[in-house]
DNA sequence: TGACATAACTGGTTATAACCAGTAGCGACC
DNA sequence: GGTCGCTACTGGTTATAACCAGTTATGTCA
């Protein structure tokens, strides 16, 4: 019951194998800081001392972190912790604030609604809640320059999140993923996307600006954690002639 | 210069490491049908003594096509073929098949030309040929119970894979990406996808029997194989209101 | 015949040891 | 001052050896 400090150590009586109690302990200094992007890790022989393990008990766990993208080794130099990646399903999302900076536009989020309240029951399903149980909605646009260009909904379980109503959904670079993950703790692995595209509603034409006939680009995602339980729903409308999605496929066969 | 044999064998005066070799050895036999889907591997052990390497060279080769999907381990009995699922951009590609039938329709396909010329010289630099170099081009439309509702065209690099324009592209089930693997052993690995929508041209509205104002969904791609060398670049056009895409994205941290 | 103990496997984990190739700093030599 | 080469690092590869836990077939005993 010591407070666990920022370095724990190898507990041999464990069950849990040592390389993966190593990968841990390094995971939580990469996640918690303590050792910076960039920065370059122990080497496999100081990393050998250090936690009295064999080198290839240090190379599993090293590895499998490589494998997770989190760090990257570096033959002669050592192991670098990479820039924290977003997953496949936060390309989508977050590719509308990355890649409007890369083209040296300014992103920006308006709040157009944000309620609690039964909704479609096909939503409900999706989020495994009762047809007519409430459910945590908010509708966003976002703009580039000022000029919208997507508008996105999503719908949570409220348990999931309470008090996620109450943040400030005007920053530019607020991400729903970013407060699940840092307010909640809970993060999102795996999901399906729909894609689709049709023509703009009136409706839409006027919240983004468009000329009547237009075409809109559709997305619509479910997300769900480690246990396979859904995170949220999210459809995004995207006017895509402005603003095109790069969507990042990584590997193939993995 | 022996010929090869289904079975080749270690070259302990490669440059190759050993478990690279051992790994595309098994793979071979994988692809090849020598070792058939849900058949057991020759134990580590077996492999040990057949091959005269270490046991860890034959855990390296094993987990690394473990860690490619194609095999699975069960421990405490042995490793297993897994069924060859293809990767995600091939889910892209390969959903129109794969999802028609899943709907009961039947899918089809229509080679409208093939050739191997000059071609705009962005998608031969994605190629990494010259500006001027020929280029193996293939455009298809694909059907559902014979109504139109994809335009497919693919820029390969002619000399990836010799004699393709040769084959039968109206076979409804023909896939791209399966001919380059069976017959030219060329396995796409990873990839960039860019999304868009936008409104049909009047050919497009033509071809896929489209009312005149028609929103299409377009996907443009472009493949690597294992050494960062590109496969081919592709383009899709598609009707997404009579076939709606859906994007399996697997796991998001991972 | 049935249940149970055992033996012979399987992959999983860990340790020790050695050599290779690539990187980078430092000092000596031209 | 600039170059060369040494040296001390880095991760990458390979070998040998031992034990564990889970699976499966065999054989024995009731």
């Amino acid at each position: 019951m010591q407070p666990q400090s920022t370095k724990s150590s190898i507990d041999r009586a464990s069950h849990e194998p040592l390389h993966r109690q190593l990968k841990q302990i390094l995971q939580n200094q990469i996640d918690s800081g303590a050792i910076p992007v960039n920065t370059k890790l122990p080497s496999e022989r100081a990393l050998v001392a250090e936690y009295g393990v064999s080198r290839i008990t240090v190379r599993q766990a090293l590895h499998a972190i490589v494998q997770e993208g989190q760090v990257q080794s570096q033959p002669g130099k050592g192991f670098y912790v990479t820039e924290q990646k977003p997953g496949p399903e936060f390309h989508l999302l977050k590719s509308f604030t990355t890649s409007a900076m890369e083209r040296g536009r300014v992103p920006g989020s308006r709040l157009i609604l944000g309620t609690i309240a039964p909704t479609d029951p096909k939503i409900a399903k999706s989020l495994q809640l009762p047809a007519d149980a409430p459910v945590l909605y908010l509708q966003r646009i976002r703009t580039l320059d000022g000029d919208p260009v997507v508008v996105q909904e999503d719908w949570l379980a409220p348990a999931l999140a309470p008090g996620l109503l109450d943040l400030d959904w005007s920053e530019e670079n607020k991400s729903l993923y970013h407060e699940l993950r840092t307010r909640y703790g809970v993060y999102p692995q795996h999901g399906s996307t729909t894609l689709g595209a049709r023509l703009a509603t009136d409706a839409e034409c006027a919240l983004l600006h468009l000329e009547d006939p237009a075409a809109v680009l559709t997305l619509s995602q479910i997300a769900y954690d480690a246990d396979d339980r859904p995170v949220n729903v999210s459809k995004i409308i995207q006017d895509s002639v402005r603003h095109p999605t790069i969507l990042y496929q990584g590997n193939g066969a993995k």
